[in-house]
DNA sequence: GCACTCACGC
DNA sequence: GACGTACGTGAGTGCG
């Protein structure tokens, strides 16, 4: 068998794998990102390429051989962040663990370990793979030597051959030290010559192969300028190249025969693993983290009731529903977990059915509950005819409210995450995928036993973060009444005129068919419109068009793209269509008809409350929050939601520039409060104010883009996003915002100081209390810092917004039962409510609705209502 | 089953 | 020099 021995630069991996990765905790704070990227690639590697020798090197000390040439040699470097060095020893351990050798030297860096080995490999016949972060090593490659880099991230690699350095470059792997000696190395404070960069130095190495014969014929060199920074750089051009150079006999006294690759000691592995929390990589070795949960169950005394009596019931409960799909709406109900002084009890849904003491005990306002997820639990126990109140804890939202990131829809995790006893998750019960069944009714008896118990487990010291947190009153007032005005929307559910809906189909269809005629004509051969990769072989290849951008996997094809093709060629136009109705068809037309319920021809949407990060809802199966309306195709498919009785109407309500509204309040800023108070348009207010013209001078042009700087504002967008939306360059979008600043100071200095806050805090707060933490905001990748600091700036504002409406909710649900009005609400979509009532509620909720909505929380500017109401959705325009 | 691209809303 | 850029959901393709 042939040998062959890969060489891994342990410091530069461990580098990448350290940036690349966000900063992961284990369970006892240590940091691990570095050491888990480690591995990860290494797995790969050893996979990829199964050498036979290896060797890992590493950098010894401070100084090398090179500090004697020049002493700034990697000057100015930022000294390894501490979060890194501390997980130097776990890879060195871990490398033990794989009974990998590694090595470092006295006064020599890992490249030249690396450089020496891989020479002697090569003469005693060995294929060499070289990995490493750093480019610098392709000069190492050879006829027999492949140099990997890491590109990406950590795992996503390019092989250097001497043909693909050729490719990239134009040279050869030898003349890359002289590339370096031209260019220059930022990252490792070597001059080079000033003024020459990758593209001199590779013009000029073409022409005279090395630095030596350059310098010697210098005369042939075209361009005064460049000659005479050569002729003066001379020396400093030498000495760049040979700081460049790898060294290819360093005194490593360690032998090939050392190098012999055994495999892993599996029994350390797994230790390490353990220890440092590497949970996917334990199942990667046939370990199961699940198996020991199951080992560490505690027992638990439950009982299965086939009859509820007051034995069972009490005034302090918890109660956990289970339901076997996600979607509770029509899912199989499975049965309760109830937990209370008397016991732990499992029933069945025909037990809970049938009893009408549950029953009374259910609707009791008395009877104080604690759930998990209380709008899963209301809706279910509604689908069995009974009512549920008293609900006065949901674990699901506590978790939620307490920290939104770390809320995962997944009782096993939640409980986890608050110290309760050990769980089973879903997925290890239930099994997954094709494997997912319901067990027999004692396991599930146990497991159901097991919420309930959890959730009274965990209730105190949830309470008790919340209050310590002050976002007792944000879960008790605010979002846990909510679930409940959430619940009824959702099982109230929305009507859909399916034959409109149908004939939308038909119509569509049609009409996507002659596009797709059309489309295959002018490419000259049928394909498939739908794929991006066949549509830039079409487009790119095959038509010429021009390549605008590119994706990580070949030609973008999306839409801002192909209107900058627009003009080229008339397929263009016609794929643009198609997208567009495709989209309709599809996600839209077919996708609602898909999930409508057959007896009562609505859709039951359900509001996800404890997922986005703002304190925004989401919906799903079907979203209803994301139907056209923006192009009048599109919009069209709102005439399909009507009213679900005859004679009523669909009541829109929605707040007018909310977030704006939220900033100059949180903000403070004189112009914009003044601006609000006086009712202005808002769009053309920002543009007289950043263009400094007067009203009337406000070009529409003008308008549109500050309307796009307020929308970069709201929505905490990067220059390079407002770049892009204006199709204007990075810098001016930068210049627009600082333009945007200086107009309005006071917005500038809440944006200062929330991000200090955030560094401070490590989170950021709505009006109500809500929090978002962001431990990004310290990172030293400006990419990561960047994004915290647009995140803090913009989660206050979102988020307050987000509270106003759901506030307003509350307020509107109450507002309803106490006017004793029939309207009920459908839909919140963020900034706006719909309803459903009877055409002679309208003139009530014409006044009723703005006036609550306005009034859901008192700021320093006015809130603005519009609303609308029509036979349809889509005449509540 | 999963990653990727694309597209819709706020 | 990094390297990917408001938040969501959903459909389709194409790989394994």
């Amino acid at each position: 068998m042939s040998k062959k021995l890969m060489l891994i630069d342990g410091n530069s991996i461990a580098y990448r794998a350290f940036f690349a990765l966000p900063l992961l905790n284990n369970e006892k704070g240590i940091h691990t990102n570095a050491v888990y990227g480690f591995t990860t690639m290494l797995q790969k590697m050893l996979q990829d390429e199964k050498p036979t020798h290896i060797l890992v090197a590493f950098d010894a000390g401070k100084t090398t051989f090179r500090h004697k040439t020049y002493g700034e040699y990697k000057g100015g470097r930022q000294k390894t962040p501490p979060e890194l060095s501390e997980q130097f020893p776990y890879i060195r351990e871990l490398l033990d663990a794989y009974s990998i050798p590694r090595y470092e030297l006295e006064n020599y860096e890992a490249d030249d370990i690396i450089g020496t080995l891989s020479l002697q490999a090569e003469k005693d016949g060995y294929e060499v793979t070289v990995v490493s972060g750093d480019k610098d090593l392709t000069q190492l490659s050879s006829k027999t030597t492949t140099v990997n880099i890491t590109r990406k991230g950590i795992t996503d690699i390019e092989e250097y051959t001497p043909e693909h350095v050729m490719e990239k470059w134009e040279i050869t792997p030898e003349q890359i030290i002289d590339m370096k000696g031209l260019m220059g190395d930022s990252s490792d404070n070597i001059p080079g010559v000033p003024g020459v960069g990758e593209k001199t130095a590779i013009k000029l190495l073409k022409q005279f192969e090395t630095i030596e014969k350059l310098m010697e014929s210098l005369d042939e060199v075209s361009g005064k300028k460049l000659k005479e920074k050569l002729e003066e750089n001379k020396d400093q051009a030498f000495m760049s190249k040979e700081l460049a150079t790898i060294l290819r006999e360093a005194p490593v006294e360690i032998s090939l025969d050392e190098l012999t690759f055994n495999g892993p000691q599996d029994d350390k592995l797994r230790e390490i693993f353990r220890e440092l929390g590497f949970n996917s990589l334990l199942e990667k070795m046939g370990e199961n983290p699940e198996s020991e949960v199951e080992k560490n169950l505690q027992e638990i005394k439950f009982d299965i009731i086939n009859e509820i009596t007051e034995e069972h019931l009490a005034t302090e409960n918890t109660l956990y529903v289970e339901v076997f799909e996600e979607n509770y709406h029509v899912g199989e109900i499975i049965g309760f977990g109830l937990h209370n002084e008397k016991g732990t009890f499992f029933f069945s849904p025909e037990v809970a059915q049938n009893s009408p003491i549950f029953a009374e005990w259910a609707k009791d306002e008395n009877q104080r509950k604690s759930v998990y997820d209380a709008k899963r639990c209301i809706v279910t126990l509604r689908r069995l005819g009974l009512d549920l109140k008293g609900i006065e804890f949901d674990l699901l939202i506590a978790s939620y409210i307490l920290n939104p990131s770390e809320s995962a829809d997944d009782f096993a995790s939640i409980a986890k995450r608050h110290g309760a006893s050990v769980i089973q998750s879903d997925e290890a019960f239930y099994g997954k995928g094709a494997k997912r069944k319901i067990p027999e009714t004692a396991m599930v008896a146990e497991y159901l036993s097991r919420k309930a118990l959890t959730i009274s487990e965990l209730e105190k010291s949830c309470i008790e973060d919340l209050k310590e947190n002050n976002q007792h009153e944000l879960f008790s007032e605010l979002e846990l009444p909510l679930a409940l005005i959430l619940a009824e929307m959702e099982f109230t559910g929305v009507k859909v005129d399916i034959k409109r809906l149908k004939g939308m189909k038909e119509e569509i269809a049609s009409r996507l068919e002659e596009i797709e005629k059309k489309i295959y004509k002018l490419a000259g051969e049928n394909f498939n419109i739908n794929s991006p990769k066949q549509l830039g072989v079409i487009l790119f290849e095959k038509l010429e068009l021009p390549v605008v951008k590119k994706t990580k996997t070949g030609y973008s094809t999306s839409a801002d793209v192909l209107e900058k093709l627009q003009s080229k060629h008339e397929i263009i136009e016609y794929i643009l269509h198609y997208r567009q109705l495709g989209k309709l068809q599809s996600t839209y037309i077919e996708g609602l008809l898909k999930v409508i319920h057959k007896d009562s021809n609505k859709v039951h949407t359900r509001f996800n409350q404890a997922l986005t990060q703002t304190g925004r809802l989401s919906s799903i199966d079907p979203n209803l929050q994301n139907i056209p309306i923006r192009l009048e195709e599109g919009r069209k498919i709102r005439q399909a939601f009507v009213p679900s009785k005859e004679d009523w109407v669909i009541f829109a309500a929605d707040y007018s520039q909310i977030e704006l509204r939220v900033l100059a309040h949180i903000a403070k800023d004189e112009k914009l409060l003044h601006a609000f108070k006086e009712n202005l348009d808002i769009h053309t207010k920002t543009a007289m104010d950043v263009f400094h013209v007067e009203e009337k001078d406000v070009t529409s042009n003008m308008r549109r883009q500050a309307k796009a700087v307020n929308f970069g504002i709201v929505y905490g967008i990067s220059d390079y996003g407002l770049s892009q939306n204006l199709g204007i360059t990075r810098k001016e979008a930068g210049e627009f915002i600082n333009r945007y600043f200086d107009s309005y100071p006071g917005v500038k200095e809440y944006m200062e100081e929330i991000v200090q806050e955030a560094k401070q805090k490590g989170y950021v707060t709505t009006l109500l209390q809500r929090r978002r933490y962001i431990p990004e905001i310290t990172s030293r990748n400006f990419n990561i810092r960047s994004f915290a600091e647009r995140t803090a700036m913009n989660t206050p504002i979102q988020g307050s917004a987000a509270d106003i409406i759901k506030k307003a909710m509350i307020d509107m649900a109450e507002e309803l039962v106490k006017e004793g009005i029939q309207a009920k609400l459908l839909l919140q979509v963020h900034d706006e409510l719909i309803f459903e009532a009877p055409k002679d509620e309208i003139e009530t909720l014409k006044k009723l609705v703005p006036k609550v909505m306005e009034n859901a929380l008192s700021l320093d500017v006015p809130l603005k209502v519009d609303f609308s109401y029509g036979p349809t959705w889509y005449d509540a325009k």
